[in-house]
DNA sequence: CGGCGCCTTGAGGTACGTCAACGAAAGTGG
DNA sequence: CCACTTTCGTTGACGTACCTCAAGGCGCCG
C-alpha cells in the first residue's frame, strides 16, 4: 500500500483531517486533537477495490471515512451480494462489529479513499478527554441517516426510493460543506439499485425519464441536480 | 402517572431490572451498579398510549425499555402516520435525536411499559465508572438490528418481509431469555403493516395463508410460531 | 479488433396496491 | 347491560408498477 499520500495526515493527526468539522474532533482544542490523535490509527489509505474490512473480521474498530467512497455489503445464503450502504466522509461504519465480535459486512473503497480507525477499548479514553460528546454526535448521526433511509426503503415505489437517497444524500453532502448539486457517484448503478431493492432494469428507466425531463444529469462518476425542486416533489416527503 | 409499580425498582436501580443482562448494567458489580443508577432516571411509567417523548422534544436523552412494548413513529409531510419501528425490552430508543438536537420521531407505549432514560452529558460519567463498554454494545446491538430490518426492507417481496421481520423479531427476544416461539405483538396489524411498508390487506392476506398452511398461529397480542424452519426458509436469508 | 462489463430499451407476466363491501371486536354512552 | 359508533381485520375484483427475460448498444481493456 502506498504510505505517501497520508505522511502529513499521519504526522499531524486529527488537526489537519479535512473532516474534523463533522467528526469526533470538533470542538477540540489544539492540545487535545493531540491526544485524540493517540487515539484513533489513521493509517488506513486504501486504492479503488480495496477492503477497509471483510465480514467476518473481529469488530473491534469502528471506522470513519476521511475521503473517497465505501460500500459496505453483505452476502445472502445463496450467496448474491448485497449492498448495505455507500459511506461517505465524515461518516461512521462498522459499528454494529460490536454487536456480535465480529463483522456482519465488508466494506470496499469505491475510489481512492482513507479512514480512521477507532478501537472500542478506545472510547473510554475519548470520553476522557472530552471528545465523546463529539463522537457521540457522530454516532447519533449515522443513526439518523440510517433511519432516513430505512424509512425510504418502505416507500415501495421506485420514484420515490430513487429521489429520496438523492435527496439524503444531498443533505449528507451539504453537511460536509459541498453545495450539493453535483452528486459524486463512484458506485455503478448497478450497486445502487442493488441497494435500493430495485432491478438495474427499473433504475436505469426512471433515470432515462429524469434526464429526460431535465431533472437531472448523469455522468460518468457523479450525478448533476438541475432540478432540486422538482426530485424533492417525488420523495414522498418521508421528513 | 401512577408511581407504585416502580418504587422498588427505583429505590434499586439497576440492580433489581429484569433487563440488566442486557443493558448498560450488564457486568457492572454492586456497587457500579449504585453508582450507575446515579446516572440514569428509572422514572418513566407509562400506560398504553402514553407517550415517552414526542416529535420535536429536545434530544438531550435516549432511552432503554425496561418492560412493554414501545412504537416510534414520525409524520410524512402529508400528516399521515409513519411507523418507524416496534421496541423490546433492553433495546435503545431516540438515539438519533443527537444529531439534530430534537427527536426526530414519538415513541408511544403499547401496553404498560417503563424505560430508562440516559442524558447525554451523563455519557462521559458512564464511561468513567466503566459501563461505557456495555452502553456502546447496547448502541451497537441497536446497530446491528437497525440493519438486519433495513437489509429485510430492500426485499420487496411481501412474505420475505414478513417472515424476516418475525424472526429478526425472534432473535431479538430469544436475546431477552424467550423461547421466541410466542411473539408478544401488541401492536395493530395496521401498524405492522404501515412499518413493513405494505399495506394492511397484503400483511392480512399473507397472515390467513400462514395460518391456513399451519405456519403461525395468530392471537390477540401475540403471533405463535408453529413451524420456524418454514418461516425461515421464506426469509430469502439476508444474514 | 474482440471480449466483457455496464447500461438501455422492449414485451409480457405477476404480485402488490387500490377500491369496496363486509364482519368482528372494542370502546362509548345511555 | 345493551344499542351505537369506531376501529380493525377479512375477502374479492381489478389495475398498474415492478420484476423477469431478452436483445442490443456503448465504453473500456486487453
Amino acid at each position: 500500500m502506498g504510505t505517501d499520500p497520508l505522511t502529513t495526515l499521519e504526522r499531524y493527526g486529527c488537526a489537519v483531517c479535512p473532516t474534523r468539522i463533522v467528526c469526533t474532533a470538533r470542538n477540540l482544542d489544539e492540545q487535545l486533537l493531540d491526544q485524540l490523535a493517540e487515539c484513533i490509527d489513521t493509517s488506513a489509505v486504501l486504492q479503488r477495490n480495496d477492503y477497509l474490512y471483510r465480514l467476518g473480521d473481529p469488530g473491534e474498530s469502528c471506522y470513519v471515512v476521511r475521503s473517497g467512497v465505501f460500500k459496505t455489503m453483505t452476502l445472502t445464503a445463496s450467496g448474491e451480494e448485497f449492498v448495505t450502504g455507500f459511506h461517505y466522509p465524515g461518516e461512521l461504519l462498522g459499528l454494529s462489529g460490536q454487536a456480535t465480535g465480529e463483522h456482519s459486512d465488508s466494506a470496499q473503497a469505491l475510489a481512492a479513499s482513507t479512514a480512521c480507525a477507532i478501537r472500542s477499548d478506545d472510547f473510554p479514553e475519548i470520553f476522557a478527554i472530552g471528545a465523546g460528546q463529539s463522537l457521540l454526535r457522530l454516532i447519533a448521526e449515522r443513526e439518523h441517516n440510517d433511519r432516513c433511509l430505512e424509512n425510504n426503503l418502505r416507500q415501495s415505489k421506485a420514484e420515490c426510493r430513487i429521489a429520496g437517497y438523492l435527496v439524503v444524500l444531498i443533505q449528507r453532502l451539504q453537511r460536509l460543506g459541498f453545495d450539493g448539486r453535483v452528486l459524486p457517484t463512484p458506485m455503478s448503478q448497478t450497486d445502487l439499485a442493488n441497494h435500493l431493492g430495485l432491478t438495474l432494469e427499473c433504475l436505469s428507466r426512471v433515470f432515462g425519464k429524469w434526464r429526460r425531463a431535465g431533472l437531472i444529469a448523469t455522468e460518468k462518476d457523479s450525478i448533476t441536480i438541475l432540478n432540486p425542486k422538482a426530485l424533492d416533489a417525488l420523495t414522498c416527503h418521508l421528513l
